[in-house]
DNA sequence: AGGTCTTTGTGTCTGTGGCACACAATACGC
DNA sequence: GCGTATTGTGTGCCACAGACACAAAGACCT
């Protein structure tokens, strides 16, 4: 994809392209079905032991949401991922010194007011990917780029353990309205494996018949014909969503994902028609 | 408060205490209790028929929260003040040139390659505030500051017209779950104008009799021994808010407004207590 | 003073949905 | 064939939202 940038590139002068003080951060999860447990994509940084979310400046020539696209189609070799902006990050002082330990580690110069190590503001993005697509890549400035089971998260750079939090937050306060299985489940795919994935995100464990119930009146997922063969014990069947959950997929949503669309909106206590 | 600032300092230089291309606009609103109307806090600049947020740069020395919460304190006049943040946006044209037209406007000259008139990505802040106890002051780039009902807003400058749209969509969502009159009613409130509150934000006419369960149900008021005297009909009881739901006032919230408390969680479908 | 009108305070009924829990059906291993 | 674990389906209880009835209080009229 993206041609081999010197790492010098990154310690020189500022980039013009790049708008400077901005960036954003992306926690993208997964689910993979066989362990039933959640993951976030995670890189690592070059000569550091130390871990961060994926992520980057924005160009001048995109916006906020692009950029955050453009990050994420190049480190998951995906090109059309839900993605969400769910708050931005503005502290004084995030951890920019970083920056320069890095800078040491590898040798470089980085003159004591350069660009990268000013303060940024950084936009946080909340990711979800159907684990099985994703080709992990590192960046320039990463030597690995991998999954991490969400509970046994590394320490995180910068301030990417609050951002990683905050994420994990506005995905539980969506589970119980959104398809959220869609982005983070194969197409086809069975109940328990549903349940195991919304007990991953809520942190709870759910009563197996009731969530089968909800998820059902929700409308947002239909049952095949066919079974799920192989395993031991009754063979469950298999359940795909419908047109009305993909009209969710690969939108990037307006504030706390609630305004384009009815099945975000939270019903009004008394309400009445009249007007 | 602030020394006057002179114009041509808009224009000059960079202003080595502000972060360039970061900015906070906020969507203030206040409640008419004796209209009934829900207002917003607008700016017209100066030698321009134009409307916009209060809003501006955020200091080096500040976070982007305490930003929104300075440039409040100038324009309403309130220390303390209800303030959340709600979106982020960053197009890659939110109207900048608004600025040039200023300048030209007031005579200045702006450089081509000016800081102010360069991309700016805008955080967005929702706050709410006891109407009776503002005093709208206008900033160095405005003639005038007042409230306007939001049903009768004038366009507005900028992307402002979308951010006023997403900080009501914000409210709206919010207005079932929280202690919406806490920040926007004086301490002691009748029911008749609590409910015409939350019909001014929900945008719908509300059951009187349900609303009132409602609202004693979710525990944030309480009844006073008092009445509102003096109005035609029978006298209303007064209520206030109570401590439970002053734990929520002034507090700068995180993601979604979901983060820092039981009452802003959705409970989750299915759940059961054990392991 | 009594009647009328309007607004407020309180109660009842019903439908829906969440949640606890029971029972039948299916698939595998012995 | 039988036991065990898992899945599919149903039932009852309770809380709450929503529709609606009726009583109480204050101001104004005659």
């Amino acid at each position: 994809m993206e041609p081999a940038i010197p790492i010098t590139r990154f310690f020189a002068q500022p980039d013009p392209a790049l708008l400077p003080h901005v960036s954003v951060d992306c926690a993208v999860f997964g689910f993979h079905t066989g362990e039933g447990e959640l993951k976030i994509l995670l890189l690592r940084w070059k000569h550091l032991d130390t871990w961060s979310l994926p992520g980057g400046h924005v160009r001048r020539d995109e916006s906020v949401d692009r950029a955050a696209e453009r990050v994420l189609r190049e480190r998951t070799g995906l090109d059309e991922i839900y993605l969400q902006q769910f708050h931005t990050f503005g502290g004084t002082d995030r951890g920019e010194s970083v920056l320069r330990s890095l800078a040491t580690a590898m040798g470089e110069e980085m003159p004591a007011d350069h660009w990268m190590a000013d303060r940024v503001v950084s936009i946080g993005y909340l990711g979800l990917v159907n684990f099985a697509l994703v080709t992990p890549a590192a960046d320039a400035l990463s030597d690995e780029c991998r999954w991490w089971v969400v509970r046994d998260c590394p320490p995180l750079a910068f301030d990417h353990g609050d951002i990683v939090a905050a994420a994990r937050q506005t995905l539980r306060t969506q589970a119980n309205y959104l398809p959220l299985g869609l982005n983070l489940l194969p197409e086809k795919f069975t109940m328990p494996e549903l349940q195991r994935l919304h007990e991953a995100v809520l942190g709870v464990s759910l009563d197996r018949r009731n969530f089968q119930k909800r998820m059902l009146d929700l409308g947002f997922i239909e049952r095949l014909p066919e079974r799920k063969t192989g395993g031991a014990h009754r063979a469950p069947y298999l359940y795909r969503f419908n047109a009305r959950a993909s009209s969710y997929r690969f939108s990037v949503r307006a504030p706390e994902g609630v305004t384009d669309s009815r099945a975000f909106e939270i019903p009004p206590a008394g309400f009445r028609d009249g007007a």
